[in-house]
This record gives structure tokens, sequence and C-alpha cells, in this order.
RNA sequence: GUCCCCAUCGUCUAGUGGCCCAGGACUCGGGAUUUUCGAUCCCGCAACAGGGGUUCGACUCCCCUUGGGGACGCCA
């Protein structure tokens, strides 16, 4: 069977969290057997639908990498792809249930319909469509729309057994009886959800429907519908959700959810593709770190679980970084420029620019932590951060360490690292002063903290002149 | 309330009847590399929800309970 696999978000918000991995999945499962990935936009709600959300989802998802082959920007056979231009189709395929007999119309208003719904829980029956306007006569139907009551079409869910196979959750079966009967195109025309997904993936002949398992309970009416239309029945994957750590549906309560909000922060999309797909699926070998091109290779349905995940942002972390280091280091310069220039630093000189982040990326977890380690290699001056600080510089033997560190300096050329060690070396020999009294002093005095990169590479990039106008503006500070 | 789905360390997971007194990863704690943090390496803490079956043998199969999640819209 060829494969066709689709991402059909409505743009009714950014990209968040839960919908980039289904894209991710589908994208996946279409690229591992060579077929093809189509977008849909399912703007069938014209209230909470914009298009400023579209161009958005399209700018997430590209730079995610998840490229289309099919789509409303791109075209395609199977076209449109935004279900707002499809409407006429829609209407055909409502009307020929219709006339089977297999929908109807029904005129009874939300509120109508709200308190039967109520009064038939208080009875302690279920709140599902009663049936009201199954059998009504022409004269009645004509009473209504003299009253000025638009109809909508309900199609009639049968009395019978439903039953379908899904990829990872197994045969699934309802009963038709209780499935209520349910709205499929809208009194102002426009189809619903329920009816929109069934057209348009018979018609876009995608072979398979992977989504999130929140949409097992649609599954039914949409097998239905597949079955009534006369169209194949494609294969259903239900893949588990991802929760919060409260482990509800995942919510902006739960910390950032929008996945141009990670862009902003500076994840890279490698690690978000990465370790979203490690949700709920695993790779054979048992590694986590999965390029792109294993993630293709090896992922299926086969090796997904059932159960839902929890967005573990910690866990996130640790994979960004890992990316961070080993990605090529112009690239980490380049992204880093933007947070650098935020954060007012000069950046105009690349190679001391290029060093710097070489030296600091393997310590952030996205790329907004950047200017923070970095700060140390473009402050002007030296201050104090902490009180700890203060008082490790404040010792008789830090002044004498700072104060010989500045003698060795002087007929230095060049400040190596391998220099520096040596100059510590004969500090150490001339001061008597050793281990973290011997090097502390020097690191505060030099870069104000007392964590950092290591010492010897922090001198490097610094330099024999800084390095000297920074001793001697903390020594003259405290002594 | 009804229907559907799910159930291994705090979290992500491996495990498809014996290889498991349960393995890996994140987090956390400890140690090492004779400066801190970090990084790295090593070590450690920590789980099969409960109860019944089936079986010579259950984390693995079945049932029940409990717990969690989702759906019951003219939202998707």
């Amino acid at each position: 069977m060829k494969i066709r696999a689709r991402f059909a978000p409505s743009p009714t918000g950014y990209l968040h969290v839960g919908n980039a991995r289904t894209a991710i999945l589908n994208w996946l499962f279409a690229k591992h057997g060579g077929g093809q990935f189509v977008l849909r936009v399912e703007d069938t709600d014209v209230e909470r639908s914009a298009k400023e959300f579209e161009q958005a989802i399209y700018k997430d998802l590209r730079w995610l990498g998840l490229n289309w082959d099919e789509g409303p920007d791109v075209g395609g056979a199977f076209g449109p792809y935004r279900q707002s231009e499809r409407l006429e189709i829609y209407h055909k395929y409502a009307h020929r249930l219709l006339e089977e007999g297999k929908a109807f119309h029904c005129y009874c208003t939300q509120e109508e319909i709200e308190v039967r719904n109520k009064a038939a829980l208080a009875r302690g029956g279920q709140p599902k469509y009663d049936g009201h306007c199954l059998h009504l006569t022409n004269e009645q139907k004509q009473a209504y729309l003299d009253e000025g009551r638009r109809p909508v079409i309900r199609f009639h869910v049968p009395e019978e057994t439903i039953q379908f196979q899904d990829l990872v959750k197994g045969e699934i079966v309802f009963e038709g009886e209780n499935i209520s009967d349910f709205v499929i195109l809208r009194s102002d025309g426009a189809a619903t959800y329920n009816f929109a997904v069934v057209i348009d993936d018979a018609l876009m002949k995608i072979s398979h429907v992977i989504r999130g398992d929140d949409h097992l309970s649609n599954t039914p009416k949409q097998v239905l519908l597949f079955e009534r239309l006369g169209f194949d029945v494609p294969v259903f994957v239900h893949i588990p959700m991802i929760l919060g750590s409260d482990r509800s549906k995942l919510s902006k309560r739960h910390g950032i959810t929008a996945i141009r909000l990670y862009r902003e922060k500076g994840y890279l999309p490698e690690a978000l593709v990465n370790y979203l797909s490690l949700l709920s699926w695993s790779s054979e070998s048992g590694e986590e770190i999965l390029p792109l091109g294993r993630l293709i290779k090896e992922f299926d349905f086969t090796r997904m679980s059932k159960s839902a995940a929890i967005f573990d942002r910690e866990k996130l972390n640790w994979m960004n970084n890992r990316y961070i280091r080993t990605a090529a280091l112009e690239r980490i310069v380049e992204l880093s420029i933007p947070f650098l220039e935020k954060a007012g630093f000069r950046v105009s000189d690349r190679d001391y620019l290029t060093q710097v982040i070489d030296t600091v990326r393997g310590n952030v977890d996205y790329l907004e932590q950047i200017p923070e380690h970095a700060k140390i290699f473009f402050q002007k001056e030296v201050s104090i951060e902490s009180d700890e600080a203060k008082e490790m510089l404040a010792l008789d033997s830090s002044k004498q360490v700072c104060r010989a560190f500045l003698e060795e300096l002087g007929p230095v050329e060049t400040l190596s690292p391998e220099v520096f060690k040596q100059i510590m070396k004969s500090i150490q020999k001339k001061t008597g002063v050793k281990g973290k009294f011997l090097w502390m002093p020097v690191r505060i005095a030099l870069t104000g903290r007392m964590h950092g990169p290591e010492l010897p590479r922090v001198v490097e990039i610094l330099g024999k002149e800084k390095c000297e106008s920074f001793i001697k503006e903390t020594l003259g500070k405290q002594l």
C-alpha cells in the first residue's frame, strides 16, 4: 500500500508540543515508508480560525524540518488543502447521505437540545440526540422554516456494532447505541470536523490516519461515515497523548507549550524532534540520541507504547545540550548572536566570538543562556558577584597570589593555557599557596565569579591585556 | 453519569511466560580526575497499582477492583 500520511492542524492557535509531536510522527512514518506527507488546514471554524496562525504553523513546521509534499501553499493533485475552500464538496456528500436516508435535517436549536439532554441526564439517561427531527413531515419542516429556523444536517447513527483495528491500540469496539446522531453540516452550511475529515481523508487518499488518542472516541463516527459513503476505511493509528506533570492534558499552565517559544529560547529543532519522537516510542537499540536519519530509518508503530507520556522539560534540556555541543560551531555562533546582541554585547569580532561560544556552549541547556555564561568575556570591568567571592578575595593569601600573578604576567607575550599553568606553578612556589586558595582568587579577580569554564581557557581568551587590567583593578579595589 | 483508552523507578522507557530478586536514560546523591561550577568517567537511591485466576513457572495471558486519562459541541 502506498503510504500517505497527513497532518491536519486547525489554525486557531500556535503549533504546540502535542500537535508538533503528531506532525513529527506522521512525517517520520511517511518518510520511513517512502510515502507522502500531506498538510491540510482544518479551518472550518471561521470564528476561531485566523490566517496568521496558519502562517505561524507553517513557519514552525518548516523550522522543525517537516517539509510537506502537498498542502495549501504548495498545491498537489488532491487539493484544495484548506477546508474552507472545499465547502461544495462537503455539501455534495452531505446531500447524498440525505437522499439515501442516512442523514436528516434537524431544526432543533442548541438551547432546546441542551434542555432535553439535561432532562435525560436527570432521568438517568444518556445525553444523546433524541430523534426529535428524525421523522418530520414536509409540513412540519415548512413550519420550522417559516419560523426562521435554519436546519443542520445530522447523520443518523445506526444501532450496530462498530469495529476497527488500530495500529497501536489494537481492536476497538463501540456500540452505535451509545453514539448520538451528530451534526455533519452546520446551519451556516459549514461542515463539522467529523464530517470534513472523513471526506478529505478519503478524497486525499490518506492511507494512515495518525493522530492523538483523544480522537479515539470520534473514530467510530468516522468509520460509519467512511462506510456509508462507500469509501475505503484508512488505517487508524492513535498515538498516546502528551500530558503535563500532573498527568492532565498538556496546557499553558504546565510551562511553555508553543513550539515558537522553544525556537525563541534557542532550542535546536533536531533536539525537539528527537525528544518528542522518544515520547511513547523507543529505538530498539536503546539509544536516545537519534539523528533524523536514524529516526526515519527506525521509526514505526510496532515499538509504540499505548500509554500517555509526560512532557519533561529537564530531559529535553539535557538533549538540547547534547545537540548544542555537537552541532557545527559556526551554526551555534550564528544562532547565539541575537541573544548576545540583546544582552548588549559587542559581537563584531567574529574570531573572538567563536572562541567564546566554543568554550561556553557545553554549559547551556538552550541558547538564551549563552549571554550569562559569555558575560565574563565581554565585560569592561570586573564586579565581584557574591559575598562568598568577596570573602575569598579578601584573604591575605589571595592578595599575595594576585600580586604574584601580576608580576608573572609582566614578561609574558602570549598567554596560552600552558604558559598560564606555568605561571600558576611558580606562584605556588613563590607564595606557598596552593589548591583552591591559589586558583580561586585568580578566577574571581578575572571574572568576578567563582564558577566558569576552565581557567586556563578563560585566561587564553581574555588575553594578557585584559588579565592585567582586571587584576590591577581588583587589586586596587581590595588593597 | 455513559462510552473508550491506559497502568514497570519521581519522569521517559526496555521487557512480548523462564535470560528479570527487572535493564537503560533524565533528575537527584556520592566518588574520581590533586581549583569551583561544568564536562567526563565510576558508583548509588529508586518501579512491575491491588486482588483473583491460567500455568511447572508470571512484569509478561485472562478477569475484577482501584487509579489516571480522553470523549460525550452547529470545537478540532
